[in-house]
RNA sequence: GCUCUUGUAGCUCAGGGGUAGAGCACUUCCUUGGUAAGGAAGAGGUCACGGGUUCAAAUCCCGUCAAGAGCUCCA
């Protein structure tokens, strides 16, 4: 189990890479300790790191911080940061800091009637070799291994965000202390600029986006992370797979349909039941099964362990595609002159998230996967590793999200964990890596992040506000083909394992579409936008002339509505703008009587006047052209 | 799953122990207009659900469900 940031100990020499910036976050939550300090005494800190965008410090005291307290909180800051106290180093035995922390004078003022607990915890976790040391700012001092920057007036731009609660150092199983979160940077400006950003982000929250352009709907009635589809999302959804359909068609692919469920032996063989129950729905037991158990007056309990054993059959809502991508090749034999097979599919599944961890659409218990599968030979692999990565380059292109960076996840050296000889291993490492070589775009390698059956490759793309999103992924598996016993007969009139490639460019349609949504901030593409263009009257007299323009452009296949509502086309304009619409056109006596329309794009503006045909064309160029 | 916060009209939200408010959207009427809001009237709610306290609960208390933030998790 890697050590995840929040547990890892930086070691001294990663201290001392801080960056000027981190150095004043970790200062500046020092600066927020001793104002909570000193405002509640009884407090206990444990510990106060810097993080991405600013710093945060756990504390645990009786009275419970909420966002009203900030304003107070801060003004005492404020305080501290006037009083410009230096950050004082000091080197102490561990003895000497023991006998501080039971005195209560670590994270403290003065000495208190309570021992630092966490402090004590934290110092019995230093190794014995590392020097132990104290930071003073004022009367505040703290265990501490810094570095901090001079003086507490450095930290003059900062703002508390949020607070909310966290284990203590990360685990479940221990109690959970106040986190306060807050931010710090060099200068007002720079603060000013970022909680401008984070207001950008707000705005652009998919959630938000997704309801003002009625694109999905969430119902309690249905459940939570269940998404429904209205409309005008599902326009998008649908025009998103016709394009990865054209796509599939020209690399050969073919597209296969399966069953939401499959049965539970399916997913024994497969080996992710039992393993993965806690992730998965409970099975669904047989008609036959359920009746005799309840005659027999068999408890849940029961139930569910005769279902885990295996005497009792059942169904399950599959939490994955493919092993019914692999009936479907084993439903065949195959010689090597069959391979690679390409079976793709936009595939539903189930998986019984976190109700904490759901959200909005982009983690979500039920969703569908732009899945294949790629069955092939040893020596297909980086090819077919290629062609998935070009899919991925053109999907991302296309959409215009060409910052990304991928991520090459290869075996833990020191881990026999993994299935498969390490002949192969090595072998479609190899060829990950060359893949990856052809993309022409930078990759990290990372040991130990491949799974275990198999390395991989991950797009990680970044959105227009820097945020990071894991989208599409390829995968090469040892492990499926071995627990099902593929075959396929080679050149040599033997039999031969296949190689399985999972991939999915887009990852799932509902969080691709969610980070769509939030890339274009609703401004779709006019090829994706649910309505294209809106044609505006100018006032009743003139909705015949929009009526025709409209079944122009219908008949050519473009999504068009006309707005006949008795109001301004001041007002008509504002509500097209509201709906993100790329396209309004405007017809009035002019236009009439010279069969044109007045174009207003929704970004640039008026375009001024055009005949309808060349505007039917224009668009529909634009459209097949899927151009940005 | 855990902690905290929240749940009032289709949407955004105000109010808050004495029978429900605004803006937008919607319907009707007036208006027939030129690039981001013309005017008037009307309709619309079991204040998430269940229980408790009270003469009286949308309001206070408990529970359930759901949402948000953070933590833990994501084959």
């Amino acid at each position: 189990m890697p050590d995840s940031t929040e547990n890892h100990r930086k070691t001294l020499d990663e201290r001392n890479q801080m960056s000027d910036l981190e150095r004043l976050r970790h200062s500046t939550a020092h600066v927020l300790a001793t104002a909570i300090c000193r405002i509640w005494p009884d407090a206990q800190f444990a510990a106060g790191p810097p993080v991405e965008n600013g710093f945060y410090y756990d504390v645990d005291m009786e009275h419970r911080i909420s966002s009203d307290d900030f304003e107070k909180i801060e003004e005492e800051m404020k305080k501290v940061v006037k009083e410009n106290q230096p950050f004082e180093r000091m080197v102490v035995s561990r003895g000497e800091a023991m006998e501080m922390a039971k005195k209560g004078r670590l994270a403290a003022e003065t000495e208190r009637s309570t021992p630092s607990q966490f402090k004590i915890d934290l110092l019995n976790d230093i190794p014995e070799d590392e020097e132990i040391s104290i930071f003073k700012n004022g009367d505040f001092w703290d265990l501490c291994a810094g570095p901090h920057v001079g003086r507490t007036g450095n930290c003059k731009a900062y703002k508390l965000m949020s607070v909310a609660s966290a284990f203590y150092k990360g685990d479940a199983a221990n109690p959970q202390l106040q986190r306060v979160y807050g931010t710090a940077f060099k200068n007002k400006t720079e603060l000013a600029e970022h909680l401008e950003r984070l207001e950008e982000a707000k705005q652009r929250d998919h959630r938000k986006i997704g309801k003002e352009l009625d694109l999905f709907h969430i119902d309690e009635a249905v459940g939570q992370g269940l998404i429904l589809w209205k409309p005008n999302g599902s326009v998008i959804r649908q025009e998103l797979q016709n394009f990865i359909s054209e796509h599939l068609e020209r690399q050969g692919y073919s597209q296969v349909f399966t069953p939401h469920i499959g049965k539970l032996d399916l997913y024994r063989t497969s080996g992710h039941f039992p393993y993965y129950a806690d992730s998965q729905f409970p099975p669904i037991p047989e008609r036959e099964a359920m009746k005799v158990l309840s005659d027999e007056g068999c408890s849940c309990g029961e139930l569910s362990n005769k279902l885990e054993s295996g005497e009792v059959a059942g169904f399950m809502l599959k939490p994955m595609n493919c092993p019914h991508h692999i009936k479907i090749f084993q439903s065949n034999h195959h010689s090597y002159r069959d391979l690679p097979v390409r079976l793709a599919e936009f595939g539903t599944v189930y998986r019984w998230e976190q109700s904490g961890e759901l959200g909005g659409m982009t983690r979500v218990r039920g969703f569908t996967q732009d899945d294949a599968h790629l069955f092939c030979t040893e020596d297909q692999v980086k090819e077919e590793i290629m062609g998935c990565l070009e899919l991925v380059k053109i999907v991302l292109g296309t959409l215009g999200m060409d910052d990304y960076r991928v991520r090459v996840g290869l075996r833990d050296p020191d881990s026999t964990k993994y299935v498969g000889d390490s002949e192969k291993w090595d072998r479609a490492e190899q060829a990950l890596r060359e893949a990856a070589t052809t993309l022409g775009t930078d990759f990290a390698e990372e040991p130990g992040e491949a799974a275990f059956y198999g390395p991989k490759i991950d797009f990680v793309v970044k959105d227009v506000i820097g945020r990071e999103w894991q989208l599409g992924t390829v995968q090469v598996d040892y492990n499926l083909p071995e627990r099902f016993g593929l075959e396929y007969v080679g050149a040599d009139n033997a039999t031969h394992r296949p190689v399985m490639i999972h991939r999915a460019p887009f990852g799932s349609m509902e969080r691709f579409v969610g980070v769509l949504i939030e890339h274009f901030a609703g401004k779709f593409p006019t090829w994706l936008s649910p309505e294209q263009v809106r044609i505006l009257p100018i006032s009743e007299k003139f909705v015949d002339a929009a009526d025709v323009v409209y079944e122009t452009l219908r008949k050519e296949g473009i999504r068009v509505k006309v707005d006949k509502a008795d109001e301004k086309v001041g007002a008509k304009i504002r509500l097209a703008q509201l709906d993100r619409i790329p396209y309004m056109l405007i017809i009035g006596a002019k236009e009439q009587e010279s069969n044109q329309v007045s174009i207003r794009h929704r970004d640039r503006g008026d375009e001024g006047a055009m005949p309808v045909d060349e505007f039917t064309n224009r668009i529909v160029d634009e459209v097949r052209s899927r151009s940005l």
